[in-house]
RNA sequence: GGCGACGUAGCCAAGUGGUUAAGGCAGGGGUCUGCAAAACCCCGAUCACCGGUUCGAAUCCGGUCGUCGCCUCCA
């Protein structure tokens, strides 16, 4: 079974083919000039699921990813605070790793940023207007969208459309409404770069025509987005790229994700409806909230709401407790080796997995199999047939998903005084004081830590 | 106005022509337990509405209502 795509070019399932032996995938990275929200998480999430899964089926994966530390509002929120935007941006993308570092996100292999790519696209701006595909107005400079008529193949747009829907800015010199910048004047106090066209700064589009060309080569294998990228900004790029390369397409495939929204509307940082990585973080596990985004496609709009955060979250421990290594010590059946009986065969489930995840990463019916899973696992291990074989699948398919199902981080110093409570609850209980024993245990709940008596034990762990 | 997405049980959500409409959360009953917890067993929807195509539709077509998005910075 090979891996389909909904590629957005043509609006239909294509069979995954990469152009070499490893994949070229460039994603649009965020624009730091304000804290990460979690309409971000889910997208980079999507991405990184892509990415892990790729990897899963053998591809090698090639990941860039860019900033966009040059731009109006870095500009205007690094004047109003007083600082330089080189202090802003570098603050923004330090929060900005370390948030994705924490939500389990593999890191990009290149993450460059525009204003450090300033030759490339310079370069490229010349040539393009050597080519007559582009010319200069006032020290910036345009991109003519007429010239090719294919403009508006991935937004599916006819031009005349755009042409009557476009407005042009107060000083703008355009030769039509629709024309793009590639490069702006820079005005009194701005932030600048030389160019043969003076001082100046790169227009949005630019840079990821260059950083993809620099970092990937002419064509590239998967172009990813949030859906709200599609117009203009993509079609932009691929007007400029394939302009600047005559060698179409620039992008295999382009995979767009939808958004999240906050209630009924997008969560987008102009709105300020947003909530930051920071806050989401700091009150849900991060299995709970990738698979709070993998529960649905990526394709789908996605609510963020305290009920779904928190089904997530009990989802998620139940697919750590399947996981989790056998209360039964001596049994050791995580090992494989002990219990009687039947083991549980995960290989349907993981091919089941594998279907979903084919079918345009369908991580909804995919997290089914993994449920299904840990079903049969719960169920084995109640009647102590092996399971540990099973345990290694669940963890296998989880990590393609991102998923640690790992133990909540245990500051362990308290542990010696949580295993003394349990003695002395334990000694309460045989000698029949169950009030007591309750107040042990519903005390220690308080704090976090649930206790769990089984045949083989009274155990403990924390609640997340 | 142009273009597009969506409307499935209390909530999230899979499903794109044909066995009993996935899965998760919540809820009810039961097993286990001193009581719990966890786990296991059992229980729920005819798919916004109307009409059509078809032997057969949640799935295709038309219409109605409703929600959201893009067309301007945005993952």
């Amino acid at each position: 079974m090979p891996l389909k795509l909904r590629n957005t070019l043509s609006g239909q399932y294509e069979e995954f083919v990469p152009i070499g032996d490893v994949v070229k995938l460039y994603v649009c990275g965020v624009t730091p000039w304000e804290v990460s929200h979690v309409g971000h998480a889910m997208s980079y999430i999507v991405f990184d699921v892509l990415r892990r899964y790729l990897e899963y089926r053998g591809y090698r994966v090639r990941h860039v990813q860019n900033f966009t530390d040059i731009e109006d509002k870095i500009i205007a929120r690094a004047e109003r605070l007083g600082i330089d935007i080189g202090q802003l941006t570098e603050e923004m993308i330090e929060r900005y790793h370390q948030e994705m570092r924490a939500l389990n996100i593999l890191p990009a292999h290149v993450y460059p940023r525009a204003t450090e790519e300033t030759p490339t696209m310079i370069e490229m701006i010349q040539a393009l207007i050597e080519k007559g595909y582009a010319y200069q107005a006032n020290g910036d400079v345009y991109y003519r969208v007429t010239r090719k008529e294919d403009y508006g193949k991935l937004s599916h747009r006819p031009l005349d459309a755009m042409v009557a829907g476009a407005r042009v800015e107060p000083g703008e010199q355009k030769e039509n409404p629709v024309d793009f910048a590639l490069w702006k004047a820079a005005k009194p106090g701005e932030p600048s770069w030389e160019s043969p066209w003076g001082p100046g700064r790169p227009g949005w589009h630019i840079e990821c025509s260059a950083m993809s060309l620099r970092y990937l080569g002419e064509q590239i294998d998967i172009h990813g987005g949030g859906e709200d990228l599609i117009f203009p900004h993509h079609e932009n790029e691929i007007a400029q790229t394939e302009a600047y390369t005559e060698k179409p397409p620039f992008v295999r495939y382009w995979l767009h994700n939808a958004w999240v929204k906050a209630g009924e509307e997008k969560m987008s940082k102009s709105l300020g409806n947003f909530v930051p990585i920071s806050e989401a973080l700091e009150r849900w596990p991060v299995d709970a909230i990738r698979l709070w985004v993998l529960i649905s496609p990526y394709r789908t709009p996605l609510s963020y709401s305290e009920e779904a955060l928190a089904a997530a979250q009990r989802g998620a421990e139940r697919l750590r407790l399947a996981a989790r290594a056998s209360p039964d010590p001596s049994a050791s059946l995580r090992a494989g080796g002990a219990g009687e009986g039947e083991a549980v065969d995960a290989a349907p489930y993981r091919q089941q997995f594998i279907e979903a995840m084919d079918d345009d990463l369908n991580t909804a019916k995919a997290l089914a199999a993994l449920f299904d899973l840990a079903h049969e696992i719960h169920r084995a291990r109640d009647e102590t047939r092996p399971i540990g074989e099973a345990q290694t699948v669940l963890l296998e398919l989880a990590d393609v998903l991102g998923l640690t199902l790992a133990e909540p981080e245990a500051d362990m110093s308290a542990a010696p005084f949580i295993e003394l409570l349990i003695a002395i609850r334990d000694e309460l209980r045989q000698a029949k004081q169950f009030e007591l024993a309750d107040r042990v245990r519903s005390g220690l709940a308080e704090l976090g830590i649930a206790l769990e008596d089984t045949p083989q034990g009274t155990e403990w762990r924390r609640r997340e």
